[in-house]
DNA sequence: GGCAGAATTGATAACGTTACCAACGCGCTC
DNA sequence: GAGCGCGTTGGTAACGTTATCAATTCTGCC
């Protein structure tokens, strides 16, 4: 066949009509599925319009139904494995409900995430699932009051009166650090990826992530259950690339009064973690013991194995995308947050306060 | 603020344009940014715009326009790294060129993958990109002559001519199964999560991946040229759950004379054959070298680190958008394949054959 | 055999944008 | 001073579907 046929006009209903010999409306409802229709005249036109290849214009209906079954999603990186989970489980609710999804990656930049907030907008998608990297809500408020509803994914809004669907970081941190220092340990420290420190510190701009805020409010309140002093807080934010975590632990560990424990609050940081202890040659838990936040495929591929704190990340965007399909369809009930249970799973990477403090040293080459 | 306003009508160009005090062609050219306009309405439209919040229909636009600025996108499933990676890729240079892209899952689902094509065409996005796990280009023949450009990724589809975007798979396998023959081993096996054999053995149905049957056809290549005999090829193929994978490699190593090496084709069969390896306390490279396909961010973390063919992933996907939008933009050269380059890196996961092949026990717990 | 009521049918008006074209006013040239 | 050209403007016809409503045909029942 030759490599591109004539632009020919694509075959609409009025074709389809012509050629069934009916009129224009009685195809539409034939091929559109609604209203009623003789079995003969419905075959007539299924015959016609296979015939002709007719395929139904979604734009056109959206048009008019106004409903585009389609959601928007806005998470910081798709390449993230806990992202690409939450996409996957957002999908498949989707999907069974006849929608599918947009993606868009904010990159934590809350620019990008109101573009895209925007595009989605004028696409006018049906809803909204956002993983949202900005402090305020002026873009969701202005898709909401479109008639967009808007539920948030991971991490929660100040101020902002949106479903929202997390899991309980502080608590699950607490509980985590606490069994550092229930083993003993007083220097802990907390490696994380992003969060708006007391000092203002901030090495990835304007990143002021709620769930890294918890999680690191989690880590202060078992520290101070345990009665050790705000002063021996140790905490590093590094940004969203692996290589930043890891120069911040290497610094860390070869510091004098190095940690005995860490807690690495996500993905990214317990990578670039996990690389500087093995180029320190640290022995785990012997020399340090850590534990992460999120499960991940590796964690049992690694010796010792990984100590998590696991989080359903999968349902969390499932249960995101069930909440929004259910305002889309109606559903008036207030806004509220729904959160989900995370798991601490015991793994190998933790232990006790080794005897000596053995000194770290950087690898010389 | 009331939880929900009036659903009010929304605001459109013969609004702003009523409320400037111009015609409504005027107030769409401003609005559209397009034909001319003088600065003095120009400001005059955009202020009444601002004023009563208008925001464009990008469907009514689409309507006459008859682009959508949307890219389909179909992969088996973007948990999976590797296509988390191409999405990402892609979605950053659709994002460039002021497209959003549409994701559908096919989990190697031909049926599926079907259906989200049909899907795609009736929404009309401008053009498609598929790892196709379906084994006929039938869908996508349609998609083309319905004016949709389409764009394979990772696979070639046999007797379509469709731009396509891959790597050398048969060439890299063979390279690294090289390795393996050079330095002595001659009991080579192959974990693939799919793969048509000759002997019709199917676990995943209807998986009839390019890609795997490539990688195992380089196997075949290196093993004949080392001279070895076809009758000691060990493949086995297991379907897309990393538990298979390792059932599979489970009993293959604790079988008689068990393979001293082992090359694993994709993500899930590497993480199954690590899982079992580890299980039976086998010794990396000691008892059996390994070498897997798709370099993934944990395989510098685990010990020994695992050698691999690393493969350009988001610069694939990113390829395939490009020449996606030349084409949606009009370029009409004939439909080629486009290789990439694939790396060996070699690390630590690979040694020589053991000097006495130790018997490796399941497990007995 | 006739009539009410239901089922079927078709013409036509939306939906909100861009494309097209004619009309207007202004400055400039010959 | 008349005419030409160009930038600006507005009316109106698309785009392809679904919604509305009246007209028509069929069905069952007395």
């Amino acid at each position: 066949m030759p490599p591109e046929s004539q632009p020919r006009r694509r075959v609409t209903i009025p074709d389809v009509a012509r050629h069934a010999g009916v009129g224009q409306a009685t195809a539409a409802r034939v091929l559109g599925g609604y209203g009623s229709a003789s079995a003969a005249t419905r075959e007539r036109v299924l015959a016609a319009a296979a015939e002709l290849g007719y395929s139904t214009n979604a734009v056109a209906r959206s048009m008019i139904s106004g409903r585009t079954d389609t959601l928007g999603v806005v998470v910081a990186d798709v390449e993230n494995a806990y992202f690409a989970r939450a996409v996957r489980g957002i999908a498949d609710v989707a999907a069974k409900a006849g929608l599918q999804a947009i993606l868009a990656n904010s990159d934590e930049d809350s620019e990008k995430e109101k573009a895209a907030v925007q595009l989605f907008i004028e696409r006018r998608v049906d809803g909204l699932v956002v993983a949202p990297a900005a402090t305020d809500d002026e873009h969701l408020a202005r898709a909401v009051s479109a008639g967009i509803p808007v539920v948030l994914l991971d991490r929660v809004l100040a101020g902002a009166t949106l479903d929202t669907v997390v899991v309980d970081n502080r608590g699950a941190v607490k509980a985590a650090v606490t069994r550092f220092t229930e083993a003993g340990h007083t220097r802990i420290a907390v490696i994380t990826s992003a969060m708006p420190g007391d000092d203002g510190i901030r090495l990835a701009p304007g990143a002021d992530i709620w769930t890294t805020t918890e999680r690191v409010a989690g880590y202060r309140q078992a520290l101070r259950a345990a009665g050790i002093p705000r002063s021996a807080e140790l905490i590093r934010h590094t940004g969203y690339e692996r290589g930043w975590a890891r120069s911040a632990v290497l610094e860390l560990m070869t510091s004098r009064d190095r940690p005995t424990a860490l807690f690495t609050t996500d993905n990214v940081a317990t990578l670039g973690t996990l690389d500087a202890l093995l180029d320190l040659d640290a022995r785990i838990p012997g020399d340090v013991s850590v534990i992460g936040f999120d499960d991940a495929e590796w964690t049992t591929l690694i010796r010792p194995r990984l100590s998590v704190v696991s989080q359903p990340v999968q349902e969390l965007g499932g249960l995101a995308a069930d909440i929004l399909i259910r305002r889309i369809n109606g559903a008036a009930a207030r806004p509220r947050r729904h959160t989900l249970n995370t798991t601490y799973i015991a793994r190998e990477s933790t232990g006790p306060v080794p005897a000596r403090v053995r000194r770290l040293r950087a690898p010389t080459d």
